[in-house]
DNA sequence: AGATTAGTCAAACGTTCGTTTTAATCATAT
DNA sequence: ATATGATTAAAACGAACGTTTGACTAATCT
């Protein structure tokens, strides 16, 4: 009933296993069976340790994202310490935002990769459980980070910036949960590893210019149609 | 064995019902019977009709990506005849490329905004012949779209090119898949029904200056860090 | 009319699912 | 050593899964 014991590697195992086996196969296309073969554990070890199939995958994402939103906090509360009342720059707070969560991606003990991508691909998992389970671990984070970029962009609408942040929720979410998808539907090979902190470091130089860039874009006045307000290619930065 | 007739409507309910519980659940969530209770067909009728859940699951796209392929080739055809050999704009190619998307979520008879979801949701889909399957569909198109984009910004490595082409597939697709589960983990209502053709108005005015941003960002030279280009924030378009 | 075919239907097929049960095993503290 | 609580093990549970069968209906063609 209750777990003050150290316990052994059990547990361990299996949120290892169920890691890397939901974040390629899904949570409904991932059987206890599976998770239990390759954990090399008996398969009522998953119900006694966990007590559901749902638990188990609530205490996957608790594990990391305890980790996450305890980081991506203490990033933003020095940016704002040694801000001293000013509002933040808006790259800062992307940088706080979207490179704690990369730095993930580099460190295995925080799940690497695997983690990454199955937090990507899981966001736009329909379950409801999983939806619900989402919505109470991001609040305080997204709330605290929303606030920010309103003050970091105090000309620019509420309600612009929250569609922004969701816009550059999806291109990272996306840009790690789908390489590999992406790649076959594009064709390319883009000669990256998924795995490994290569991989997270490489999204790190590419994606965040693409962030910014796309925050900072001029705002839609009317339409979005003919006559563009320019053509100028990506500017080489020096 | 073949289908030279024109047969009932019991095809076209299987395909709406399915294509809208896919998009509300997930393949591997959606079962036979949920499709068949919905579109109030007999069980048996879509291994008639179709000849499994997969085979299913394909021509609930193939009957909306054949209008989308067609459509996004000929409105590329038709910048490059009036570009006469010049390389086209940017933006002219974006907005010929998920211009043609964002219109088939304001035409219920294109499968109008629930289509648009499943879309967005199944690409992040793990199961192995999804993704061989949308290879299949887009390969052609993608090639074409990515030729004119080497074109169109030949000062870009093409590498450089086709990880923003990736990153705007993906905020495309999560801003499309992803409304109401964004919306869950960023705590906003943002105001917009995610049905109908106003959503997908919306969505074209507020995410294609988004990706125009982000594909005309500042190459990435070395990294990422301390200090930024600029900080100023979206200019207001006069 | 009778023969043929496409389509529908209820029922069942064998599997696999997540979960539970019951017993055996292990560690530790008395 | 023995009792106790935590963990593992093997087997089975009922439910739900995708699919198939075989009888029945309605339309089509000669």
């Amino acid at each position: 009933m209750s777990e003050p014991k150290p316990l052994p590697d059990t547990r361990e195992r299996i949120l290892d296993a169920a890691e890397r086996l939901f974040m390629e196969s899904g949570y409904e296309g991932t059987s206890m069976r599976m998770i239990t073969g390759e954990a090399e554990v008996n398969l009522a070890a998953v119900n006694y340790h966990f007590g559901s199939k749902e638990a188990l995958l609530r205490e996957v994402f608790r594990r990391r994202l305890s980790w996450l939103n305890r980081e991506r906090l203490s990033a933003l509360n020095e940016l704002e310490e040694k801000a001293n009342g000013e509002p933040l720059k808006p790259s800062a707070i992307l940088e706080a935002f979207f490179g704690t969560l990369l730095r993930m991606g580099t460190d295995e003990a925080l799940g690497g990769m695997t983690f990454l991508r199955l937090l990507g691909r899981t966001l736009t998992e329909p379950a409801d459980f999983i939806r619900a389970f989402f919505a109470g671990e991001y609040a305080e984070v997204v709330e605290r980070y929303k606030r920010a970029l309103f003050r970091a962009l105090p000309e620019v609408p509420h309600e612009e910036i929250i569609w922004r942040f969701h816009l550059m929720l999806g291109a990272m979410s996306y840009a790690i949960a789908g390489t590999d998808a992406l790649q076959i539907v594009t064709g390319c090979e883009l000669d990256m590893n998924n795995e490994g902190p290569d991989a997270a470091r490489q999204l790190a130089e590419r994606v965040m210019p693409f962030l910014l860039g796309g925050l900072r874009a001029p705002l839609p006045p009317f339409q979005v149609s003919k006559e563009q307000q320019s053509t100028t290619e990506p500017t080489k930065a020096a």
